[in-house]
DNA sequence: GGTTTCGTGGAGGTCAAGATCGGCGTGCAA
DNA sequence: TTGCACGCCGATCTTGACCTCCACGAAACC
């Protein structure tokens, strides 16, 4: 009847809010990450950061608005990792390694929260499809000016060009980061790619054959 | 306006079952492809369809099924108009503009069936992760046959640049989808990430600056 | 050391959505 | 004309998940 009365390693232990704050995101994320938004469970998020369901609400008004804290923070990650990268030099073809290998590392790296961007099954919530959309949006427009500056393209040439660099390193690195194979290193990876996305933007607009 | 110009859905007409069954699928098809998996209601579908639930459970055994016979026609026709464009030429710079035009005219026609395999909310179910990976596999792969033949790149790395120029026909076609610019045409815009990829692809596996 | 206060925990309400049963009407055959 | 069979519909059930109510215990303060 009466519960283990010796203390649980995190059960039962009172945390300043802050830290519990911090606590419950870091549970959330990895519940939402592994199964998805819909699949996951206030339940599970409860458990998994060892306290019960009223903690959970009294740090966050609902699931949706968890869910896109967690969002937010992994789209403001990736959105100024690529304006990092491309600010990190002046060489054209040193940015798009930069930015080629800025969208592997978050990928492999930031315990999985690209799929909270990249594979989210809330797309149907405007709010969702909203952040989802502005960071392929924002990734593409910093590129864009890149592109026009040099090229003398349009403004819509140049986004749809930078939206295909953006999604060429997003596809692909999704895929290499599944398929796993340890005899074909990230860094690898990234430069092959990056090396195609050069060849294909440099010399814009030449129109040779 | 809706698209259903002479079949005439008058409630409590009786149809054949193979009519019925097609009925039922397209009225599935357009509230999938509006309001995605989860919220997409079976009552929206027999509604959509003129008929009472029953029937739609006569016909299908769940809404998941009902869902995968959907999602691999779409699969099936993307993965089909990719070979039959790779398959359309000898030329290669010819090739990948044909490949690039098959996944425009999938995003803008279709039905918005691109949907389900590009922007599905289900990707958690196995079922559903395995059919959208295959497509992305098999277009890659597809794709990959001819560059590795040209370029004598491995299979992962050519696989790689493969799955890379996919991705750049798949979010960029959604992309321009999405902005509905009709000062830009989808010829325009296929034709203008063609010669993107072609300028990326060709040449491998030539590596200087 | 006692009291007060606040956070925690288990148990429960509510509701939406997938999945199913008793009437009903139509068309065919005798 | 009349009985029969078949497919369709309204109404219902159940499940599962999000979201709150009543006891308990630990910390803080005088």
């Amino acid at each position: 009847m009466s519960t283990t009365p010796e203390t649980a390693p995190k059960r039962g232990s009172r945390l300043p809010r802050l830290a519990r704050r911090a606590q419950l995101l870091e549970a959330a994320q990895e519940v939402f990450v592994a199964n998805g938004y819909h699949a996951a469970a206030m339940d599970d998020i409860a458990d998994r950061a060892g306290v019960s369901k009223p903690v959970l609400y009294q740090h966050f008004p609902g699931k949706l608005e968890l869910y896109l804290a967690l969002l937010d923070s992994s789209c403001d990650a990736i959105v100024a990792s690529v304006q990092d990268a491309l600010k990190s030099t002046e060489d054209n073809k040193l940015r798009v390694a930069a930015t080629m290998h800025a969208f592997y590392d978050y990928v492999a790296n930031a315990q999985g929260a690209f799929r909270l961007v990249f594979e989210s099954d809330l797309t149907n919530e405007p709010a969702v499809r909203e952040r989802v959309d502005r960071v392929t949006h924002a990734c593409a427009e910093a590129v864009s000016e890149v592109i026009s500056a040099d090229a003398g393209l349009s403004r819509e040439q140049s986004m749809v060009l930078a939206v295909s660099l953006v999604g060429m390193a997003q596809v692909s690195a999704r895929y290499w980061l599944g398929a796993g194979d340890p005899s074909f290193p990230q860094q690898q990876a990234a430069d092959l790619v990056a090396s195609l996305a050069w060849r294909g933007i440099r010399g814009f607009p030449r129109t040779d054959t």
